[in-house]
DNA sequence: ATGGTAGCGTAGCTA
């Protein structure tokens, strides 16, 4: 089984690519994040003809939404709010095999890295903080579970071009990478892609647009992440982050797709 | 320290 995850940064303007992505790598799930489109306008065809049937999708106008796309059909779909708010940032399926699969974009959170001056870097925080309660409060911990997407934070030091000089951008500042760990150990989550990519090799899956040239500087961040309950561990077979994706033409998205190939 | 680009939707917000 294979899953992926990309924050594609409007679905309706990158189709295209991501028909691209799909005829290259043939995955079975897909989860999107930034769809920027309400349901009643997402390409749900043009992906229905490429085989993917079964789809949860949840949108709104211009900004966020996300979408579970599947070859293989979804069952006991749903929907999570955070933080006060229905702005489609999360949705989650189960997969036949009975494997949950969610889907989540979390608050970028702006510039100003101090929650009393920035009320959307309070948003961030209060997002990670119900995140972490709600999954260790849950039962069902033993149920093999996948969480993917656009968590917004890079919490490894290698996940961006210099972590010294990132320690005061949103993004990886302490109290995020905190937040985003806490959220880790509240359900034992493995980091499927580190699981094979060593802790000490840069590893980024989003590059700035307003870089003059995004490859000669590589100041990039692993914001985008898969993480499997640790009985799936034992499943892993391999991982890819497409970073070549950032250069396709015409116009790519400023995320690249993350792939993790399992059972 | 600042400003740089992009998408939606057509101004200004969000990233």
């Amino acid at each position: 089984m294979r899953i992926a995850t990309w924050n594609i940064n409007s679905v309706r303007l990158r189709i295209g690519l991501v028909e691209q992505f799909i005829d290259e790598h043939k995955p079975d799930v897909i989860c999107l994040q930034e769809t920027k489109t309400v349901n009643e306008t997402f390409p749900a065809a043009a992906l229905a003809a490429k085989g993917y049937k079964h789809q949860h999708i949840l949108g709104m106008k211009s900004y966020n939404g996300v979408a579970i796309l599947s070859r293989l059909p979804l069952a006991k779909t749903g929907v999570k709010n955070w933080h006060n708010r229905e702005d489609c940032r999360h949705i989650f399926a189960e997969l036949p095999d009975g494997t949950e699969v969610h889907c989540c974009y979390v608050p970028a959170g702006r510039h100003i890295p101090d929650p009393k001056a920035n009320p959307k870097f309070a948003h961030k925080l209060g997002f990670l903080d119900e995140q972490t309660a709600w999954w260790k409060s849950r039962k069902d911990k033993s149920k093999a579970t996948i969480l993917v997407g656009d968590l917004n934070v890079a919490p490894l030091e290698h996940d961006v071009w210099s972590h010294k000089q990132m320690l005061g951008v949103v993004s990886h500042t302490p109290i995020e990478v905190e937040k985003l760990l806490n959220w880790q150990k509240a359900h034992n989550w493995v980091d499927a892609v580190r699981h094979f990519v060593p802790h000490d090799q840069k590893l980024y899956s989003w590059w700035s647009y307003r870089a003059n040239d995004w490859e000669a500087s590589d100041r990039g961040r692993r914001l985008d992440h898969i993480w499997v309950t640790p009985n799936l561990t034992a499943s892993l077979k391999k991982t890819k982050t497409l970073k070549h994706a950032r250069g396709w033409d015409p116009k790519p998205s400023d995320h690249v797709p993350v792939i993790v190939d399992i059972g």
